[in-house]
DNA sequence: TTGTAAGCGTTATCAG
DNA sequence: CTGATAACGCTTACAA
């Protein structure tokens, strides 16, 4: 009646198996050099004393975690929901877990959560850092020390750069709208200054000014967040003199919100006002009309992401930094059309 | 010219710092008895050698990760992205991280996540198992030997738990269409065989049965998955000859397959058909007309199940499990009418 | 192929 | 209040 209930470990193990302390963990580890017999013998040994492995001190000693950090702006957004689950599905496939943060864009936090993948010992991160020209984030990626792949950033740590091509993807929204005969194309993005905003933009602009038409500021909208109500801003927007005749959106909820502000203002999509969503949320194809939409390839993310990271934690000690810039498609549906004719 | 970059550790600190190793433990920790003339030396080296702690080398001493495992179906659903954000943040405030896996139904992985919680030794654990019946699932559970709240399951493990009132919600949302004059009222869910799931169902009963009505069979549509195409399904419900006058369905993706279907009908809510959502997605509020939801408050969830955990985890140690049904409130919109004229 | 022994970087226990 | 010193449970040389 010993009152030691002990959690099991590898000594344990081996006085039952009648091993040595480093048979055991040669056995655990699939290491070279172990006979069958030690083999079976540990194997059950552990069975029978239901041995579990004690991680933190594997990594203390072996000086790896098997974790990677994953800091993103907030899960909350289906985008990075999904890039976290294929992220940890394919990670787990490699033996490591993935440990998530979110940042939710703020400096603090962020600093924060660097510092923590740092002291928790990180075998590498993936990152989309809100503050991704704040000098102190960037300082504290560098000194990570371990490699890391950044998401979609404009970033000038030395590491590998996953990104999205928006600007092409939206110019060539823009373009289409155009050929369809409209003139006057609006654009609501997040206020927030990081590469998805920025990328957007340019691909707006430049989708006009490529048509000779001048992006005029008023129909360009920078709502205060993704998720603030945007109905306000839509109507201020058919306001206008000039109201647009076509509008892209942000997804998700300010999709939504675009969506039911021109129904409320009497407007049909798309005879009087055509419209674009960034983003694919759940509703933009069942929706009628179906909506058109600048659709990013977040599996290709992924999986590029995953790889290159798996890649330089497995030692493959490549010089450069790489960086690749994965298409962004436009998907015409049924929500653009010609604007209505010349008078309203 | 050392060639031994070599990470700081305490001992360089202490070194550094001219004082002893223990003491540097000691000021790093904030513990008791460390005059004010060490702490500041031993913070002083810290900063210059940019001192960071090793945090498998703590837990493994200490016996404490400063951890909590977290087990959800899956974040893409937006119920559980906002738990786990909530959890985050209230665990970082009290020096947790979370450290987030998906079971995605699977039993394995469920299986094994619960093992790797063990291995990587979690101070407590939050959990909402997919398969809450399986013996082996629940025996994982119980060996973790350490806190666990269970998050809206029936479970028969020895741990708190903390769930929604889906049947009472459900039923006043039932009870609502039945006082607007409908008789036949349909119910989506999915498939799982889960505690939400079960309970929407037996209110649905509830709700039909405390007015003399019988749940037809044909009106309950399991269907596949949450995130399903539902048109179809929604398509049969309408040609049915005793086809409902109200749908309760779930949220986000099927809700919006639902409103689409109906649209395609020609049919007009609420004047043709009342609709309600189980859960509140992003355009329900925005969407006209306005769906009424049952709601679940997250947030009250989030709290109860953090308060709880890290009770059990700072040494309180109460005897019994606890549990809590948390109220779950039907919001009535404009998306419930009474029912057309008997005569369609 | 196997056993022995030396750490990994902390915290905890004791003396002083 | 502070300094030595012994663990924590594992991996990994190195010897046998």
């Amino acid at each position: 009646m010993k009152t030691k209930p002990h959690k099991p470990s590898v000594k344990d193990v081996a006085k039952l198996a009648g091993v040595s302390l480093g048979s055991v963990s040669r056995a655990l580890n699939g290491v070279a050099n172990v006979s069958p017999e030690v083999r079976d013998k540990v194997m059950q040994a552990m069975a029978t004393l239901d041995y579990r492995l004690n991680h933190a001190a594997r990594t203390l000693r072996s000086r790896s975690s098997h974790t990677v950090g994953c800091m993103l702006t907030d899960v909350t957004n289906p985008l990075y929901a999904r890039l976290y689950r294929m992220f940890e599905e394919r990670f787990r496939a490699a033996g490591y877990m993935v440990m998530l943060a979110n940042s939710l864009n703020r400096l603090d936090w962020e600093l924060d959560i660097l510092s923590m993948f740092h002291s928790r010992g990180m075998d590498g991160v993936i990152i989309a850092p809100g503050f991704e020209r704040n000098a102190r984030v960037l300082a504290a990626i560098d000194q990570l020390g371990i490699p890391a792949v950044v998401l979609d950033r404009d970033t000038t740590a030395r590491q590998d750069h996953v990104m999205f091509d928006h600007e092409k993807g939206v110019k060539a929204a823009v373009q289409q709208l155009v050929d369809l005969g409209h003139r006057r194309i609006a654009l609501l993005v997040g206020a927030a200054a990081n590469r998805p905003m920025r990328r957007r933009i340019q691909g707006w602009r430049a989708g006009l000014v490529a048509n000779g038409i001048k992006a005029d500021r008023s129909w360009l909208v920078r709502l205060p967040s993704a998720t603030a109500p945007a109905g306000e801003a839509v109507q201020q927007l058919l306001a206008l003199r000039d109201a647009p005749t076509a509008i892209v959106t942000l997804g998700t909820s300010v999709l939504a919100d675009v969506l039911n502000t021109l129904n409320a203002a009497g407007l049909q999509v798309p005879h009087d006002v055509s419209v674009v969503s960034m983003g694919d949320p759940d509703f933009a194809r069942s929706y009628r009309p179906a909506i058109s939409a600048v659709i990013v390839d977040s599996e290709a993310a992924a999986e590029q992401s995953c790889q290159w990271l798996l890649q330089r934690m497995q030692g493959e000690t490549l010089a450069a930094p790489r960086r690749v810039l994965l298409p962004v498609q436009f998907v015409d549906r049924a929500s653009c059309a010609p604007p209505p004719s010349r008078v309203r």
